[in-house]
Formats: structure tokens, sequence, C-alpha cells
DNA sequence: CTGTTAGCGCTTTCAT
DNA sequence: ATGAAAGCGCTAACAG
């Protein structure tokens, strides 16, 4: 005989009071007699009663949630921004309902549409996003910011990782060390991510080296595509002296590639990456890259949003940056 | 002027039909003509109609969301277990409520607490949980699976990994590699992981060394742990020709150590590893240790939950257990 | 096939 | 200080 969890009504006619009292007693409000509070208290204690939060949510037309929509993402980003956003949400006793979401942008309607009537603002991350898509799906009212993509339109915020900025940082630093022929390899075909950098590098490659047209690989962001590339500078070496890759795992890739070559790193070849995850302190050498605080910007993303929501009315909230930091390791720096 | 989203009484009314009518064009409920639910469905989409899921749990004392109680883990784990459990969720169309949490017991009452009517179900992880605290604590009816404690009294799911096991299996494998006098670093005292790797440890040397008596150096599973523990058995070796780290980190930190006082890693001393963090594969020398499917810990978890909301009235589940595969790299084996 | 009615569990005016 | 009643948005009998 399974007997479900009492409800206020049950604590109610067990103190021998109103609901209303009880839900006064129970949410601690001035207006209780001692008295009755205590045998309130006493009833929902014996009762092992416990509030039903999604009946309580339905009343005040607060949830005390946020939702969380990601893509499918690998390790670390995702478990670094959940960190990041469950840091701040945690401070203010908020919870946080998670959609990650594998597949297509209709998935991401879906999601979306999967928050109504659960949450109180939306932090959503999903590639190709613009104003136009958020202006469609968003239910209206329902504060959105957005991680990842910087968004144009007005009345929409936005947080993101400036990637090309990034770009020009590591370039520069390459310059500095002294190389000369700087090669990139990218991340996939249209990734706003790989994109950022690849029209960094570009620039800053141009205004730094005169170079206009520098070699840039393709690749997809994993350690294989690093190697396949290293291996491809290897054939066709054409004086290039660094590589710097669109994230770590490549160059990571690419480094093994090269030292199977027996090309020394950073005195042969100097290779650099993007994104700092764990990995890149560990491998050998350890890699040059430029950090990019991705729990902060889960806890930017989530502040930016709670303001959203204290006052709906906000002034318009233009799109964040977040700097992403240059880490110096061996991987670039010429000994000797 | 921001105007809400519309309710079902809004596209009943636009549509010209009675809510109910609405409700079942609208959820697709084959009682409906054809011509009232295009009207309906025009209504809907003219009124950009989102139902609200949280008014509909209610009604339905259904939330097609499951709650996910984790303490606060470092990033690997975490993640991996999300996605075991994201994976299987997003099959059947679950969502995911999260409360990841720092702190003591008492915040794991609160985050159980917090889900009451929103959750169908639980997903439980929290050092030192035991039969008593469920049923103390759990809100009546509300199915739970235990991840990571195997809890022992009747009436409650758990899914643990076999932290002995492994353990037996790692010894194993160094005795079979020639090592005779194999030193542990334990991890946090009091920890489930480490208590249950080193009673693995202990019975493995005593029954295949007949060591009875073997080095366990104390440790809390940080690299920096590792490092000091290298550095102990550096200063005392007492003939010590292996380490088994209880996680990778540690492991990760005893090379350095080691490394940095120039002894060659296996041959002067080896060193063996716990989780197969990602890590791992990529120092040098790589590092063997026991593969633990966290993933699939999650979607098992979550896959037994869901057998306990369909049959509330199940039998008496029984603990599960995960064993670990061993992953032999080359920080084990002798070369030559 | 459709509309009316009654809740789901809770908070909150509005009287008393 | 307390209770009665309305209602959050939705679904599910129950009648027509």
């Amino acid at each position: 005989m399974k007997r479900a969890t009492a409800t206020i009504r049950d604590v109610a006619r067990e103190a021998d009071v109103s609901v209303a009292s009880a839900s006064r007693a129970l949410n601690g409000h001035a207006n209780v007699t001692p008295a009755t509070r205590d045998r309130v208290i006493a009833a929902a204690n014996k009762l092992a009663y416990v509030p039903h939060l999604g009946a309580r949510s339905l009343t005040m037309a607060r949830t005390n949630t946020i939702g969380v929509v990601l893509p499918d993402l690998f390790g670390e980003f995702f478990s670094e921004v959940i960190r990041g956003i469950d840091r701040a949400a945690h401070a203010v006793g908020l919870q946080l309902l998670l959609s990650n979401m594998h597949g297509d942008a209709s998935e991401t309607t879906q999601a979306i549409r999967a928050m109504r009537g659960r949450v109180d603002g939306l932090l959503l991350m999903s590639p190709g996003i613009d104003a136009d898509f958020l202006t469609a799906h968003l239910p209206a009212g329902l504060p959105t910011v957005v991680l990842g993509s910087r968004i144009e339109g007005e009345g929409h915020s936005s947080i993101a990782i400036d990637n090309e900025g990034g770009a020009r940082a590591m370039v520069a630093h390459l310059v500095a060390c002294g190389y000369r022929r700087i090669a990139m390899i990218s991340g996939p075909e249209g990734n706003g991510d790989s994109d950022g950098r690849c029209a960094g590098f570009r620039a800053a490659v141009a205004d730094l080296l005169g170079d206009h047209d520098p070699v840039v690989l393709p690749g997809d962001f994993s350690e294989d595509a690093g190697y396949a590339a290293g291996a491809a500078i290897l054939a066709d070496r054409r004086g290039i002296d660094a590589v710097f890759a669109g994230n770590d795992m490549m160059a990571v890739g690419c480094m093994a590639a090269l030292s199977a070559a027996g090309i020394a790193v950073p005195n042969g070849i100097a290779v650099a990456g993007f994104d700092d995850v764990p990995i890149a302190r560990y491998v050998q050498p350890p890699l040059t890259t430029m950090q990019v605080h991705i729990a902060e910007m889960g806890t930017r993303a989530f502040e930016t949003l709670m303001a959203l929501i204290a006052s709906p009315d906000a002034p318009p909230p233009s799109p964040q940056t977040l700097e992403p930091e240059l880490v110096v390791r061996r991987s670039t720096r010429l000994s000797g």
C-alpha cells in the first residue's frame, strides 16, 4: 500500500486549521498565532509533509528554476559552463532544468518550447542562432540570454567569447617569439568559434607579417584532424615554422604527427592551441594556448539573466564579450 | 507593452470552441472533427501558443522530468554521468532537473525536498548515503535510484562501481608484470570509493603476495597529494617497485615526483591509477588504469529508474554493480 | 463530437 | 488571526 505524500490539506486537517492558515504558517508569514503555527509545523512533521513545488509554481507564476539548453558538447566545455551557471544559481537558490540537445535546430525549438511554464528564464546555447530565430521561437516574455553567439538584434542579450581577439593575441605572441610563417588549422566549416578564430588569424598575420595568403588547413576540432594536418604540413612544409590550431585537441594531434616524424616542438615547428583544456598542460611539451574562462561565461550569463528577470523592461542589453587569455607554455617558447 | 504568452483559453476563444476541444485538438486526440482541429491549430499558431507544461504536469501528475542530484564533482566525472543519463533520458523525451550540490548532507536533504512535485523520479548521488537516510528523507512515493553507493536495505535501488574488484584486478595485473612490493596511495578518509579501492588492494596483496602489511600512503585524490606521496616514497623507498594510486590524478602527481627525481616509470617504479580520465592517455608514459564506465552508470541508473516508475510495486531491486576494466598502458609494462 | 464541470496543490485576496 | 473562495493553466470525466 503506497501512500502518497501528504498535501497541505492533510496538514491543515491534522492541525485543525484552514489550508490558508497552514500555508501561512508553513511559509513563515507574520499573521499567525505562535500556537497555531506550532500546531501546523507539528502536523507537517508528523505527516512528513513536503510542499509540492510544481503547484506552488503555478500559483506564484514563478518556478525558481532556469532552463539551460546546450548543444551536445564534449566533456570539458559542457561541464565548465554548467559549473559556472550552477555556482551562481545555487548561490541564489535556483534550480537548473537541463536540456542537452543533440541534433539540429528544430530540436532547439523543441527544447525551448519544453521550457515554457517550467522556468523563469532561459540560458541558450545553440549553433547558428540569430535574432530572427529568437524572436520567432522564444515564448513571449521568457527572459533569455544566449551563450556563445553574438546576437546583434535589439531586445536580446548575449555573451560570447572573443575568438577573433584571442586569435590575434596568439598570432602576436607567435610573432613576438620570432615565428614568421604561421599556418592555421581551422575548425569545422561554418562553426562560429572556428570562423572567428580564423578571421582573427588572417587579420593578424596580414597586419603583423604582411602575409595575405596564409596556409589554412582544414580541420574539425578533433585530435585526428590535427594529426592529419600535421602530416600534411610535413608533406609540404612551405617554410612553416609555427602552427596555430583552432583548438587544443587539434594542436595535440598535430604535435603527435610532428613528434612521430621526429620534428621537435617548438624548435622545429611551434604549436599553439585554443581553449586550454586540462590536457594542454600535460602533453609533451605543454601546450601554449588561449585560455577561455568557460565557467565565467556561464556565471556572467546567469547574472545577466537574473537582471533581465528582475527588470523585464530593461535597457537594451548590449552583447557581452569574454576575452580569452594567453597561456604560454613550452610548445611555443624557442629554447636557446 | 509585454504581452504574456497565450493560454489555452485564448486559443479556445480564438477558435470559438471550448477549452476542452482545444485541449483535445492540440493533443491530437481522436475525438475531434478535422474541421475544428484545424481551426484550433490555426488559432494556436496565430497566437503563438506554447503550452504551459507546469500546469499540465499538475493535472496529469506527471512531469516528464527526472531529478538528478549530484555532489559538486570535478569535470570529467560530472559530465560523464550527466551525459549517460541525458542520452537515455533524451531518447524517451524526458528532461533533467539538476541539483549539483555543494556542501553537506543537510544540503542533500534540501535538494531532495526541492524535487517534490517537479519530477517523476530521482537519481541521487551523495557521499555517505544509506538506506536509513533514504527512508527518512525521501518524499513518499518518489522513485529513486542511488548512484555510486551500494544501498543494502530493501526497497531501494542502487548502482555502484565495483571499486574493490577493480583494485583487485589492478593488483593482479601488477603482480603479473612482476612487481612484488606494491604501495597504495589512498583517497580521502571516509570516501566510499577510496575505501573500496583500498580494501580491494589490501585483500589482493595479501592473497597474491602474502603481503599483510602493505605501504598505504595518505592522499585526497588530488594531483598534489600524489606528488607528495611520490616524494614520500622516494624518501623512504622500502623496496617499493610499484605504486597503485587511488585515482588517476594522484597517479599523475606521483609520476611527476618520480620523474623529477630521475626515476624511470615503469622500470624504476611502476605507477597505476584508477578512473581512466582523458589525461591518462596523454601523460608520459601513458598511464595504466582501471577504466570506469561512468556514462554507462548514468544510463543504467536511468533505466532502472524508468523501470521503477513504470511498476511502482516492483520486485526488490537488488543493488547493481559496474565492473571497471583494466587498461594497460606503458606506466606499468616492464620493458625488456 | 463537443461543452460543462471539477479538480491537480498551492497561495492569496477578501471578509469575518 | 483565521477561514472561505477564487484561480494559476491544463486535462479528464461526464453529460449531452
